[in-house]
RNA sequence: UCCUUCUUAGCUCAGUUGGUUAGAGCACAUGACUGUUAAUCAUGGGGUCCCUGGUUCGAGCCCAGGAGAGGGAGCCA
C-alpha cells in the first residue's frame, strides 16, 4: 500500500517508518529507525541488528562497528528488545537487502531478557504462538495475517462507499432474540447470586438495567433491513457473538460481520453483488498486499512438504486467490445441487457419512464435494427448502423453497449466507406464527412491511473467513487478533 | 456437545517387552571468527516426564479419574 498523506507534510526522519525508510535512496543522510530487533549476530569487528517496526514484512538492517556503540549498549541488544537507532542510510555492501543503516548510537527502550523471552529466532508452532497471543503480533506470520486483515477492512469500506452504500451501526445490545441464529450471551447489571424474583420465583428482569431480557446481538440483519427501507443501500461491520459450544477452526463467539442490505434488490442482484463484493476484497489483498502473501505462501508450501501427495493443495496461496478473482462462480440450485451429488460416485459408493435425499441441509461433506471435487471453485447455491433456512427469508412461487443464497469457498465451506427478504406483511406474519417468534418482540420489524414495504435482499459474511481464505490460515483463531472460543478469553 | 489423538528441557520432538544417572535438534550462555542474512564452529548450563490415585521389587512407559491442547463432526458466518 503506498502511503497517502493528505497534505503536504514532510515525515520528521525519527518519525519514518521502516517501510517508509526501505524505499528511499542511501545518500548518507541521517535516520532514525525505532524498532524491535528481530535477530543480532555478531562477529569479532561487526555487529548486524535485523529491525522490525511492523509496517512491512521487511527487517532494516544495522550495522555497528567495532567502537561505535559500547560493549554494554550492545548486550542489551537482544531479539526482542526495543531500540532506537541513530545512523545514516547506506547502500548495503552485502546481499538481501539494498539499504542499510550505518549505526552512530542506539538507545535501548526495552530490554528482552532472552533467557525469558519466548520468540526465540526459531520456528514456533501456531498452538505455541495462540498462548502466547499477546507478543505473537511480533512474529512474521502473525504481523503478515493482521496487515492482510486491516487491509480487507479497508477494501470493504472501500467497495461499499464506491457503491453508494451507507455503513449503518446496529446495536451490539439486542432486546430481540429473533433470528434464532444461536445461543446468545446475555447481558445484565443483576446480582447473580440474589436477583430480583417475580412472584412465580422467576428472575425478574424488569429489575434490570434495561427492563428487559438483553442479549449480544448474532447478527444486525434486522436492523439493517431498517436502514435500507430508508437510505437504500447500507451495510453494516461489526462485532458479533454466538454462545454455542462450537469447538471448531470455523467458529469464534466474537467475530466481525459484514451484512449488506439492499432495497430493490432481489436474488439474482444478491448473488451479483455478493460475488463482486468478495472478488473485488481479494483483489485487493492481492494488489496491496503482496510481500505479505508472498511470504504466507512461502510458509504454507514448507509446511505442505510434511504433508502427504494427496493431501496437499494443487495450487499455491497467490493462485488459488487469483483463481476466485479470475473465474464466474457456479450458480445453481439447492434441487439441482441435490441430483448432483445423487449421481455422484461418493453417493453411489457409500462414500457420505450423511444420507443424501431433498430436504436435507446439506453436510460438510456433501458441500466440500460440491466446491472442491465437482466445480473446483466458489459455488452460489440457491432456493433451498424452508423448513432448514430463517423465517424471514421470501418464499418462493412454489411454496416449499425460500429465496436463500450461500456462497460456497474451497476450504471454508459457507462464507456467505443471504437472501431475499419477505417483503409481504401477510407471508411474513405467517412465518413468524409457524417458527414461533412472538409477534410482539420484532414488532418493529413487522411494520416495515405495512408502511412502503419493498422488495430487498442482503447477506451476512464472516469477515475472519474471509481472512482465512485470503491468508491461507487453517484455523480461525489464527486470523483474530485475540480469540474468544469457549473456555478462552484469555488477553 | 460427540468422536479421536496428544501432553517429556524455553520451543519442536525421540524414548525399545516396565529395569541403573531421561536424550536430540533448535533456542540460550561463554569463546573463536573482518560483512553476516533465522551466520558458522567449539564448549557449557538447563527436567514437578500435565495433575491425583492405583498396580509393581521397580512406572516417563501399565490401569482409573481429572485438567489442558490439537484434529474431525454437529451448529453456523
Amino acid at each position: 500500500m503506498p502511503l497517502l498523506r493528505p497534505f503536504p507534510f514532510k515525515m520528521p526522519e525519527s518519525f519514518m517508518q521502516i517501510k517508509e525508510i526501505l524505499g528511499l535512496t542511501p545518500t548518507q543522510q541521517s535516520i532514525v529507525v525505532k524498532g524491535w530487533v528481530r535477530t543480532k549476530r555478531v562477529s569479532s569487528s561487526v555487529a548486524f541488528i535485523a529491525i522490525n517496526d511492523g509496517s512491512t514484512i521487511h527487517n532494516i538492517q544495522a550495522v555497528v562497528s567495532e567502537g561505535t556503540v559500547s560493549e554494554e549498549t550492545l548486550k542489551l541488544v537482544t531479539t526482542g528488545s526495543c531500540i532506537a537507532v541513530t545512523g545514516k542510510l547506506i547502500a548495503s555492501q552485502g546481499q538481501g537487502q539494498s539499504v542499510e543503516v550505518e549505526v552512530v548510537s542506539i538507545e535501548v527502550y526495552g530490554t528482552a531478557d532472552p533467557e525469558k523471552y519466548p520468540l526465540q529466532p526459531k520456528k514456533h508452532s501456531l498452538e505455541f504462538l495462540r498462548e502466547i497471543a499477546h507478543l505473537r503480533p511480533r512474529t512474521n506470520t502473525f504481523s503478515a495475517i493482521l496487515r492482510i486483515r486491516h487491509a480487507l477492512a479497508y477494501a470493504i469500506h472501500t467497495y461499499f462507499n464506491n457503491n453508494g452504500f451507507f455503513y449503518l451501526h446496529t446495536p451490539i445490545i439486542t432486546g430481540s432474540d429473533a433470528e434464532g441464529a444461536g445461543e446468545m450471551f446475555r447481558v445484565t447489571t443483576l446480582d447473580p447470586i440474589n436477583p430480583p424474583l417475580t412472584e412465580e420465583g422467576k428472575v425478574d428482569y424488569k429489575e434490570d438495567f434495561f427492563g428487559k431480557e438483553t442479549n449480544l446481538t448474532v447478527s444486525g440483519q434486522l436492523e439493517g433491513e431498517l436502514g435500507a427501507m430508508a437510505l437504500s443501500k447500507v451495510y453494516t461491520f461489526g462485532p458479533t457473538f454466538r454462545a454455542e459450544n462450537s469447538n471448531t477452526t470455523r467458529h469464534l463467539a466474537e467475530f466481525w460481520m459484514i451484512e449488506p442490505e439492499v432495497a430493490f434488490y432481489e436474488l439474482a442482484d444478491n448473488m451479483n453483488l455478493a460475488e463482486d463484493f468478495t472478488k473485488f476484497c481479494i483483489k485487493y489483498a492481492l494488489d496491496n498486499c503482496a510481500d505479505d502473501i508472498a511470504f504466507l505462501e512461502k510458509r504454507l508450501i514448507e509446511e505442505e512438504k510434511n504433508k502427504k501427495k494427496e493431501e496437499q493443495s494443487e495450487m499455491t496461496l497467490s493462485e488459488k486467490l487469483r483463481f476466485v478473482t479470475e473465474n464466474e462462480f457456479e450458480r445453481l440450485t439447492y434441487t439441482e445441487a441435490i441430483d448432483i451429488l445423487l449421481n455422484s460416485k461418493a453417493h453411489k459408493n457409500g462414500k457420505f457419512v450423511y444420507p443424501v435425499e431433498w430436504g436435507i441441509d446439506l453436510q460438510s461433506e456433501h458441500e466440500r464435494y460440491l466446491v472442491e471435487k465437482h466445480f473446483k471453485k466458489p459455488v452460489i447455491l440457491t432456493n433451498y427448502p424452508k423448513d432448514i433456512k430463517a423465517f424471514y427469508m421470501k418464499l418462493d412461487e412454489d411454496g416449499k423453497t425460500v429465496r436463500a443464497m450461500d456462497v460456497l469457498f474451497p476450504g471454508i465451506g459457507e462464507i456467505i449466507g443471504g437472501s431475499q427478504r419477505e417483503d409481504d406483511y401477510a407471508k411474513l406474519l405467517q412465518r413468524t406464527k409457524e417458527v414461533g417468534i412472538e409477534e410482539e418482540s420484532i414488532w418493529w420489524y413487522l411494520e416495515t412491511r405495512q408502511f412502503g414495504s419493498a422488495p430487498h435482499a442482503g447477506f451476512g459474511l464472516g469477515f475472519e473467513r474471509l481472512v482465512l481464505f485470503v491468508t491461507g490460515m487453517s484455523n480461525i483463531r489464527d486470523v483474530i487478533p485475540f480469540p474468544r472460543t469457549p473456555k478462552t478469553a484469555e488477553f
